[in-house]
RNA sequence: UGGGGCGUCGCCAAGCGGUAAGGCAGCGGUUUUUGGUACCGCCAUUCCCAGGUUCGAAUCCUGGCGCCCCAG
């Protein structure tokens, strides 16, 4: 028994020290254990092993967990974080590996940040991405501070993003693993949050992380990925909208873009830009939506070919470059519109505050509510330099 | 009720005597820490109905029924 479990250590602290994850691996100077730090726990892989990491790396590791919905009938879904379940496994491996946990009430925080913008932004037109806003809000914003406020020296998470100290201070870059790089939702992380913050995954891959639940004896180890938003039970995101604006989705027409009317559709909401699935209208070409008109309730479609966007315009724009962004103006930049799919070149357009995007070729289902994330063209892409949320294209 | 045309999956549509293409829509799945895209799979034992000819018909014949067009 003590024979295996001290193999068990042993293979730990090898892959520990391989992965880079041994010697004060946050970079805070001195004993390891002078450093508090506060690690950000799901309840999935990722976040376990990155908690039982610091903690093996001698750090006063403080675990602490968010509850931000209610439990009831999500309870079951399966990839979902943050509630239920999540909360007690990750408790469990905080109680295994024996450092302590807090679960914090974060319910109506994420409801008002999260939830409810999601609501509004759907029926605006646009479409939101909670992922994104619980990071800004809700994790970088409210757990940060209370992190500090428990005398943290740091705030870690499981994200797959890199932060590299560089001449001009700690720099965000996307993670080894491109596979799971996080970077696209990770694009509004300030200055003074990434000065915080720390990524000991980021230059991991999945399976390294896995290893290492793995030797750790965690019981998460074999936790499915998680995905899917993450307080929509069924995929019916729509069902949510409906219950947090009753009767706010109304019904309109199907326009296609040469005018005519196709048909009728039960709600603005339940449509996003580049979309071609639900729209029930068979004409012999499939059809996308082209544009989402909310005051007018309509949904204007077309064909593949009406999709392309080369310029987009932008709002609460978060930059982290080292030149300040005004005076960028026709820089160019690479640039992601959508989470999977590698950053594509564009150039930057700075016009007294109004920042904007020309990309150098088309891309399709760019959609107002959705991020463009700049990263640097130096170095193939792989620093984050920031990005903004798309109100419009052409 | 004179002439002509047509009735094949929810929509469009191939088939022209040899045992029901395809597209669109829909459904299911894969991919994906947003939405969407893409990809894969499923989707008419039956061709408006009833008889008949034929070894064999959605395809030929007859009679209904229903549309459409041109004339009255």
């Amino acid at each position: 028994m003590t024979d295996t479990l001290t193999r068990a250590d042993t293979r730990a602290d090898t892959l520990l020290r391989d992965f880079g994850l041994a010697d004060d691996p946050l970079g805070l100077g001195g004993d390891p254990a002078s450093h508090r730090v506060v690690v950000a726990m799901s309840g999935g892989v990722d976040s376990t092993v990155t908690a039982t990491a610091l903690h093996r790396a001698g750090y006063d590791v403080v675990g602490i967990t968010l509850q931000l919905y209610d439990h009831g009938e999500m309870i079951r879904k399966k990839g979902a974080c943050c509630a239920g379940q999540d909360i007690y496994d990750a408790r469990l491996a905080a109680e295994e590996m024996g450092f302590p946990h807090y679960v914090l009430d974060y319910e109506n925080r994420f409801r008002e940040a999260v939830m409810e913008d999601f609501a509004d932004t759907y029926l605006g037109g646009a479409t939101p991405i909670p992922c994104v806003r619980c990071n800004q809000r809700v994790k970088f914003a409210d757990l940060l501070h209370q992190s500090q406020q428990l005398g943290a020296a740091a705030m870690a998470t499981g994200h797959y993003i890199k932060r590299v100290d560089g001449p001009n201070g700690a720099e965000l870059h996307r993670a080894a693993d491109p596979g799971k790089d996080q970077s696209y939702f990770l694009f509004a992380t300030t200055q003074d949050q990434l000065d915080f913050l720390r990524f000991p995954l980021g230059h991991l891959t999945k399976d390294q992380t896995r290893q290492l639940a793995e030797a750790f004896g965690l019981a998460v180890a074999d936790k499915p990925d998680s995905q899917d938003i993450c307080f929509v039970p069924d995929g019916n995101y729509a069902a949510i909208v409906e219950k947090l604006r009753p009767g706010a989705a109304e019904p309109g027409d199907i326009v296609h873009v040469d005018g005519s009317v196709l048909g009728r559709h039960d709600g603005v909401i339940r449509y996003t830009v580049g979309q071609r699935r639900g729209l029930g209208v068979a004409t012999g070409e499939p059809l996308y939506v082209v544009r989402l008109d909310a005051p007018g309730r309509r949904v204007i479609v077309g064909p593949r070919e009406a999709l392309g966007v080369k310029r987009i315009r932008l709002h609460d724009v978060n930059w982290i470059g080292d030149t300040p962004l005004d005076q960028l103006e026709g820089e160019p930049v690479l640039v992601k519109v959508r989470s999977t799919r590698p950053p594509v070149p564009a150039a930057l357009s700075v016009n007294d505050g109004q920042v904007g995007l020309v990309l150098d070729a088309e891309e399709e289902g760019v959609a107002p509510g959705q991020a463009a994330v700049f990263y640097a063209p130096e170095d193939g892409g792989s620093r984050v330099l920031g990005g903004g949320w798309i109100t419009g294209t052409v």
